[in-house]
DNA sequence: TTAGTTCGTCTTTCGACTAAACAAACTAAC
DNA sequence: GTTAGTTTGTTTAGTCGAAAGACGAACTAA
């Protein structure tokens, strides 16, 4: 059946051609090594139909024919396998201390993984932008250098980025409308593919979603566990947008009307309670918060030591961050029924003390029948997510059928 | 462009042909009266193609020429307008308290609005299954008795609700593992459409995108307010339904932990404040809550008497539960985005009093940039939206290109 | 009356899928 | 070693639906 988007939108020929070698596309790339005839059985396209639809799958070199042969009876098949090798998707992660590139080719495969230090707070937006630019035509070449065509690139920035890819506000980052995309595209001296913006939630969501321990799930959440703690929010397979593009605020929900001061000015928001500065504060409180965002990385890897070693005050303190969370997750999992909530950041290095706590007040808040619910669960991507899922926004184009022209 | 839901899912002839004569009638439904040339100027579809699209169209009675000309320079074009008449879907609402039904033409048009009185709790499922079917019986009927045919039955219950039609769990009727739709077919004796059940929230919102004060949203959240709380929620311009099919579950989120005490077992849950029987135990003391549900449309009138009296318990009561009532909207606002939260059920006679409470806390709680936001409104449909919103669903299809067979 | 414009249909062409026949390549069994 | 049976993938003919463009119809303006 034909879905559509708004409006009038006709379909023509091309769009059932488009639509069929997506089929294909993507029953190879759940089912490969198959022939000609097991996509044929499977889609219900007849058998001339696969071929010439697989010749043109193999034209572009997004298929390619093995020489295996599964030894049954009847005629031999030839094997189908998907060929991600020619094009590859670049993903670039905007954090306030850091940046992340990844690229990966069209078979899911990562080709590339940097991270380099990054001043997000110091730098001017243009700086920044100089330097993401920077990153990303370093990766391009990579990229072109080993034979491939780059499809696209996506950036991810923490904070509200509207569909044109103007960066309406980033409060780590200091930002206030910055057409990120523009200039970005500027630098790059108009590349021949396309440069989007996008939420870093809504990006590593889609990374959990293909890439992760749930691959597949088509409704999942993702909490970012950084200073402040968003939701990416996959639902019935797609990123939810809202109206203005953003969703998934949870940091500043109540937990603990009596809680610690929040810098919103309210008391006992999530993030006030369960951020990883508020967690390093309760944690560690020696270490006088200063507020200067800088590599937290140091003061975790304390935490998780002292987690380690059995440290009552620290077992006591991340038990209670456990559970603020678990209103969190438990309010999450009540209102969009996702299959798992994935917990990423900052989260995942302490995920064994937390998640016992999250468990606990979830199945304690959880409604509905008895079988069943939301799943909790510590991300295995690790910090990479988000610019892994904007590679990933960019291969969904040619999974829905936009391949890349010849 | 075609997008696919999951899957292998090929497109051939019938789907472009479905997509296009889909794309007419929706150009029709919101540009009547309007050309054949308009039509293809407007969607790009083929002059040819249109005529032909509409002929089809004509035939199966969706689509009418009017005498109706344009005076202008050239060839008068012949007119189309939408011909709903022939065509009507059904919609049930159960409640605690009422049925109602409501049946509606292909044009939008309702042609049939009831309400009858109704013990959901007393009545075992098959008793009220019973009393269902025969409301539904009647609504067909008289339907049919006017020369319509029927295009389907959706029935919008209170509680959780399985894709097949299984009530999993409805606790203000008592149900649990109700297969309603399958009692309903058997008790209308296999009718010739299609009868479903769904979450009377899912409805309700989905009447609200449509028939709405904000009809055309394309993100918006619906607050139930019966005995129980729940959120349907339409986001990118479907209902949001979740892994399990479970979602917009808010009504026992915690609003204050020294608050009332809950059914659930825990105590100052949104539902135990702002619940409409919690609101009139609140503003009505003296109206001992026997714990038996009867139609409380009563009661609340005496409520809306009071607050229009300034009485000032009443106006003190309905504050307090506007406030909490505006914890549980901002959560959904910050979470889901929507262009507007709106209000249903028995929240809407008492919108009066609620609103600036909810719009306060609102204002307090939102995150993101100054200007937009989520409003809150109460909702202009009453108590008919859940009954409205399936049998738009069924309208729904025909609107996907699902046309009625001649 | 004529020129110009717009509408909607008709005819042809083209693209994409289906159905059915068929050749190719293999296994199994006698 | 031959033959029957099975499966694969291509070929050929056929169908369906949209696009393109010509064309007649119906009107206004001059």
């Amino acid at each position: 059946m034909i879905t559509m988007q708004r409006g009038p939108q006709p379909a023509d020929f091309a769009d059932v051609r488009a639509t069929n070698l997506a089929v294909v596309l993507r029953y190879v790339r759940g089912h490969a090594p198959c022939s000609r005839a097991e996509i044929a059985a499977a889609t219900g396209l007849n058998k001339a139909t696969v071929s010439s639809l697989v010749a043109d799958l193999i034209d572009r070199r997004l298929l390619r024919e093995t020489g295996l042969t599964e030894h049954r009876i009847g005629r031999p098949a030839t094997m189908l396998v998907l060929d991600g090798s020619p094009y590859a998707a670049i993903g670039i992660e905007v954090n306030a201390d850091y940046l992340t590139a990844v690229a990966i080719d069209l078979a899911g495969q990562q080709v590339l993984s940097w991270r380099r230090s990054f001043a997000g707070l110091a730098s001017s937006p243009a700086q920044a932008a100089t330097a993401i630019a920077a990153l990303g035509r370093r990766a391009v070449n990579r990229v072109l250098k080993e034979e491939r065509r780059v499809l696209g690139l996506t950036i991810g920035v923490p904070g509200l980025v509207d569909p044109d890819g103007v960066v309406i506000m980033a409060p780590n980052l200091g930002w206030h409308d910055v057409n990120l995309r523009d200039i970005v595209n500027r630098a790059l001296g108009e590349p021949g593919f396309p440069v989007a913006v996008d939420n870093d939630a809504n990006l590593a969501v889609l990374a959990e979603s293909r890439y992760g321990e749930f691959a597949g799930a088509q409704n999942l959440v993702y909490l970012t566990g950084e200073v402040g703690i968003g939701a990416g929010i996959i639902s019935d397979g797609r990123p939810l947008r809202g109206h203005r593009g953003f969703p998934g605020e949870i940091g500043h929900l109540t937990v603990d009307p009596q809680g610690p001061p929040c810098g919103c000015g309210r008391r006992g928001c999530l993030e006030a309670i369960a951020g990883i500065s508020a967690i390093i504060a309760r944690v560690l409180p020696e270490v006088a918060g200063d507020g200067d965002i800088t590599d937290l990385q140091p003061e975790v890897d304390e935490v998780v030591r002292r987690a380690r070693g059995n440290d009552p005050a620290a077992l006591r303190a991340l038990d209670e961050v456990g559970r603020a969370l678990g209103i969190g997750v438990a309010i999450l999992a009540n209102l969009l029924d996702p299959e798992v909530v994935v917990l990423g950041g900052y989260f995942v290095p302490l995920a064994p003390w937390l998640l016992p706590a999250v468990e606990a007040e979830l199945r304690d808040r959880r409604i509905g029948p008895e079988q069943g619910g939301a799943r909790v669960s510590a991300s295995i991507l690790d910090h990479g997510a988000a610019a892994t899922g904007g590679a990933a926004t960019v291969l969904d184009h040619v999974d829905a059928g936009r391949l890349p022209r010849l």
